[in-house]
DNA sequence: TGTACATCAGTGAACGCGCGTTCACTGATGTAC
DNA sequence: TGTACATCAGTGAACGCGCGTTCACTGATGTAC
């Protein structure tokens, strides 16, 4: 085969990605800003002293782990808002794209809701970051939307980040059922974020009216 | 003059309060989950042990600041939904009332945004708790508003949590811009916010078309 | 292919430090008579 | 009002513990010839 890393280079990714994921883990449970190193390497079976191999600091691992959560999340958000089918069905199909987001990935949604106005200076700013960036994104999307025509920049821009919020808020609700696992908490959030959307879409059909 | 406390009773008060304040200040900069109990006593000047003689644990303390922190809020809430003027006047004053609550109580926003969804379990609860309380609140006063005629019990509170998400995420908005000091950047926050609200607002007034 | 040297991810001992919690205490405030 | 006893908010010493960070190290992997 072509190039593969190096046995050493594999090695030292596999046990910084070890490090991300016990990170992750133990995330569920408190957040970055008391999230000690020692038990980060405790969890993962490396001395204490190998976490300095990868990360300046728990910080440091945050802000990866920022990457980690959002980088992937691109792609999905810009189907989530795309203009194809009628106002319902785009919106159950957003909401099933978070529902299933959330089900997938739930450590690094619960990270992220956490973290956004948490404690640690460098992380939140990192979220911030994607955030805005989606943001833009979403703006993008929508503009190519013919509803979106006659829309200002300025007034595109406040609904997708209406929406990238509406988003982050229902997966956080999704999170939240996860927990108790009762099924028919989740169809509540289904509904309810799928009212919510519809309403905000209503606005948006009207807003030069 | 009739009944006062004991001096006793009420130096109690006064030194529950200063460790109140302390853990407010210092939780600016960090989370609950890393906020140490000799950190606080430390700030306010007494012995470590004397904390346990007003709070079980810093979790414990975290949950009499949300009572501190929202309990004041639901008269404010009332008014910031309630039915007077045109709808344009109506969202001028919320926007202006929640900035003017940003202002008044910085720390206090910051505590309930970051603690939302942070590490401590029973703090989490009993902020989503209020905000409940919050939401059925808005809901009764919406009720009150011809607009809401024909609306089911449902959609009302399903409006109303939308009100309350919008007015937490407005208010920590504002928040960020109170570290920078900028005033230009704290009227994009209310131009913003206003258009969001005006947004919600066309939605609520074609929901039943 | 084989050898000699360089690199560097992970080790393990050691450090000083601040943590939460216990305990018996002190002395001002409160109460009963 | 004065006295004798009870209460209890705050004290200060002591504890065992886990923390982040330093340092010189080891031994497998990488490289030059």
């Amino acid at each position: 085969m072509s190039h593969t890393l190096g046995i050493r280079q594999a090695q030292k990714q596999k046990t910084r990605q070890a490090l991300l994921d016990a990170a992750l883990g133990l995330l569920e449970g408190q957040s970055l800003s008391s999230l000690g190193l020692r038990e980060v390497t405790r969890a993962v079976g490396v001395a204490p002293t190998a976490f300095y191999r990868h990360f300046r600091s728990t910080a440091d691992l945050g802000v990866a782990l920022v990457e980690e959560a959002l980088g992937s999340l691109h792609a999905m958000i810009r189907v989530t808002v795309s203009a194809d089918g009628t106002p319902d069905e785009r919106i159950a199909r957003a909401v099933e794209l978070i529902a299933g987001h959330v089900a997938a990935h739930p450590a690094h949604v619960r990270f992220i809701a956490r973290e956004r106005h948490g404690g640690v200076r460098p992380v939140r700013e990192a979220i911030q970051d994607q955030l805005a960036r989606f943001g833009e994104e979403v703006k993008r999307e929508l503009a190519k939307d013919p509803l979106s025509r006659g829309w200002s920049d300025d007034d595109l821009l406040m609904l997708a980040n209406l929406y990238v919020d509406q988003m982050l808020i229902t997966a956080s609700l999704f999170l939240d059922t996860l927990e108790k696992g009762a099924q028919d908490q989740r169809d509540e959030v289904v509904r309810i974020a799928t009212r919510r959307l519809r309403l905000i879409s209503i606005g948006r059909q009207h807003w030069l009216d």
